[in-house]
DNA sequence: AGCGTGACGGTTGAG
DNA sequence: TGCTCAACCGTCACG
């Protein structure tokens, strides 16, 4: 349903598909940007994406160190799991007396849970009554503890700050299990490694801006050179680019810089990425288009289509990636006849200051 | 002019 | 299987 489509264009001719997030794509280039000094505001009319997207994906940037998106939908985990039920009856039947805001102490003091996941004094109170108390505090089936599965994703990974370490019962949830918890950013000057973030999450995107000044660079990760040819005249063209677009982005990006980097993590993000590339809405054209172009392309042939506004606007800026810069360019019905070439220049400057990254893409 | 913020209309996905 | 609902999204407009 509600298939991204064709998009919408926001005021400044961007093209934005209304409740999803921007392309990684894009999300790093406003990173990258901003580390090169420029401003937001600049950033902003450059990508043509709105001051307040800019704003905030720079400022959870600055929190977390990932310029991924939240995760979206699902359900939080609950509290309330077989452990901690289980708990609450062993507490409760050892001290019937017992208060459910000293469980609640307990759970904490035994770490059964933290702070991020305890239940409400409550919830323990409801668990009393509907779960313990008509049990007859006898034993009863126990709980299987490990119903944890319930692999959500938590919104904690963003910007609460997950538990330090999570109770056993989320640690499915809560800490990202991540393979690479072991080495913490290497290059994380910035994130402050924000507890519970998931590091390798954070780790993956660190290492995919910081690792920006190799030769394989956004541009080149993100591809977004392509996006000019890509760009069909078709309405097809724009829509499945689109789509692709997801599915390559990310993982070139991830995949780039860091390997494991996507596991477990942001399995939000790749794995939209992966619906969006499963073409939702059955044009089969577009399946055939991603799957075709994404397959295995280590740098992935990017379409940026639809937000080609961003891509084509500074022709020069393209020109000077080794984008293909197609002359015309344009090729969406907002594509971007707006001129925007002033920040560009800074930016241009400071690029070649530190590095070119023209080459790489090739 | 630039930026932070909240309302708004939208999508997603666990339960 | 379909629905609910709370999470997230980016844009827009306001201050």
């Amino acid at each position: 349903m509600m298939e991204p489509a064709f998009g919408e264009v926001n005021q400044l001719g961007g093209v934005f598909v209304n409740g999803r997030p921007l392309p990684n794509a894009i999300r790093l280039r406003i990173v990258e940007l901003a580390q090169l000094g420029i401003r937001p505001c600049d950033i902003s009319r450059q990508l043509r994406v709105s001051h307040g997207c800019v704003s905030k994906i720079l400022a959870r940037y600055n929190e977390t160190g990932s310029i991924l998106p939240g995760a979206i939908g699902g359900s939080k985990p609950r509290v309330t799991t077989p452990t901690v039920v289980k708990h609450i009856r062993t507490y409760k039947q050892r001290d019937p007396g017992i208060f459910a805001w000293e469980i609640r102490d307990r759970l904490l003091a035994d770490g059964v849970c933290d702070k991020y996941n305890v239940p409400s004094v409550s919830s323990i109170s409801r668990i009393l009554r509907n779960k313990i108390g008509s049990l007859s505090l006898g034993q009863q089936g126990h709980y299987d503890s490990s119903s944890g599965g319930n692999s959500s994703k938590h919104p904690a990974s963003l910007h609460g700050a997950p538990p330090p370490q999570p109770a056993l019962t989320y640690s499915p949830i809560y800490s990202y299990p991540s393979p690479m918890g072991a080495h913490p950013p290497p290059g994380a000057t910035k994130v402050a490694s924000p507890p519970g973030v998931p590091a390798a999450l954070a780790n993956s995107m660190i290492m995919a801006t910081r690792t920006w000044p190799s030769s394989h660079s956004v541009t080149d990760i993100l591809g977004i050179r392509h996006i000019t040819e890509q760009v069909g005249d078709s309405p097809s063209a724009y829509t499945s680019a689109k789509i692709e677009e997801w599915g390559n982005l990310t993982r070139g990006t991830f995949q780039a810089s860091t390997h494991p980097a996507v596991n477990g993590i942001e399995k939000t993000s790749l794995e939209q990425e992966a619906k969006y590339n499963q073409a939702p809405n059955g044009l089969p054209a577009v399946g055939s288009f991603v799957s075709a172009s994404g397959i295995g392309s280590y740098h992935p042939t990017p379409q940026v289509a639809p937000y080609m506004a961003y891509g084509a606007t500074p022709s020069n800026y393209v020109a000077g990636h080794g984008w293909q810069h197609a002359g015309s360019s344009t090729l969406s019905p907002h594509s971007c006849d707006i001129p925007t070439p002033l920040a560009f220049k800074g930016m241009q400057a400071a690029r070649e200051g530190s590095h070119p990254v023209t080459a790489s893409a090739l």
